[in-house]
DNA sequence: TTCTGTGCAAATGATTTGCAGCCAG
DNA sequence: CTGGCTGCAAATCATTTGCACAGAA
């Protein structure tokens, strides 16, 4: 399995673009975070690197990641994009604490089984889905 | 089972809010209206019958119609907000051609049923969740 | 009367885009 | 060289908010 960075570069090149300092330097801390980033964030982390960065360049790298399929775009609900790992992390799901914003990432083959049955039956061919669970976790349903 | 419009007015007067007659025009348009609707969507359907109607306000019905019950607020990424009846509409998923848009509604009961499972195995309590199926319809991949 | 609601316009906040110069291929 | 990049600031776009007046309870 090829290294993250060679997978973009191919990707970039394959596209007719180019690979920069500032779009490796985007990768890099990126594939060292964890979890769901929002541009900001990144862009935060980023710019404790190297301060010329610009905002939008981060913005534009990551629609670049998306592409590339490194990264995937989430959308919680309050306006900010998140984006994900999406190299080496197996697919999952999520389940988000509306009080306190906890995100657990969840799997059950059983879902995902019936979600292809579902698509089936409606003629369609899956490519892929979102789903967000909303609850309470257990410590913020012991200290309400 | 009491109709939409009282519901809503009961939701007001409990609120201590008031009930006007733009609040009723915006209720009116809405429930006639079938799928999901976005802010402006309504607004321009709304100001088909009163041109008075300022934005602002469908904005700020349609929350209360959110809090209300009578209206769930769903984001499908695209950055509107969208709102659909839930008066006498019973819950369900979203299967969306990525082609054309279609949007279908689905429910299966052993989704329902396994969320609930996994929230539990995690400590959480559910209180909703969104699930959106991405695929290419019979129709878009009959013509690809 | 007393607040709450309304329309309008200005304010927000995230994301995008135009531009002039820079640099990877 | 050349067309793609970058940083910056200005521009968008959906949504929110401040305000003075209007109107429901």
């Amino acid at each position: 399995m090829k290294d993250p960075v060679a997978v973009f570069s191919d990707y970039v090149a394959q596209k007719g673009l180019k690979m920069t300092p500032q779009r490796r330097l985007i990768l890099d801390v990126f594939l060292r975070e964890r979890g769901h980033m929002a541009s900001e964030e990144l862009y935060n982390k980023v710019k404790a690197v190297n301060k010329a960065v610009g905002q939008a360049t981060v913005y534009r790298t990551l629609k670049l990641l998306s592409g590339s399929g490194l990264a995937k775009e989430f959308d919680f609900g309050d306006g900010v994009s998140r984006y994900e790992q999406t190299y080496g992390h197996s697919h999952h799901d999520h389940l988000i604490c509306e009080r306190c914003g906890k995100n657990v990432e969840v799997v059950d083959q059983g879902i995902e089984v019936i979600q292809e049955r579902v698509a089936r039956e409606h003629g369609f061919s899956l490519t892929g889905h979102v789903m967000h669970l909303y609850g309470v976790c257990a410590d913020c349903s012991r200290s309400a």
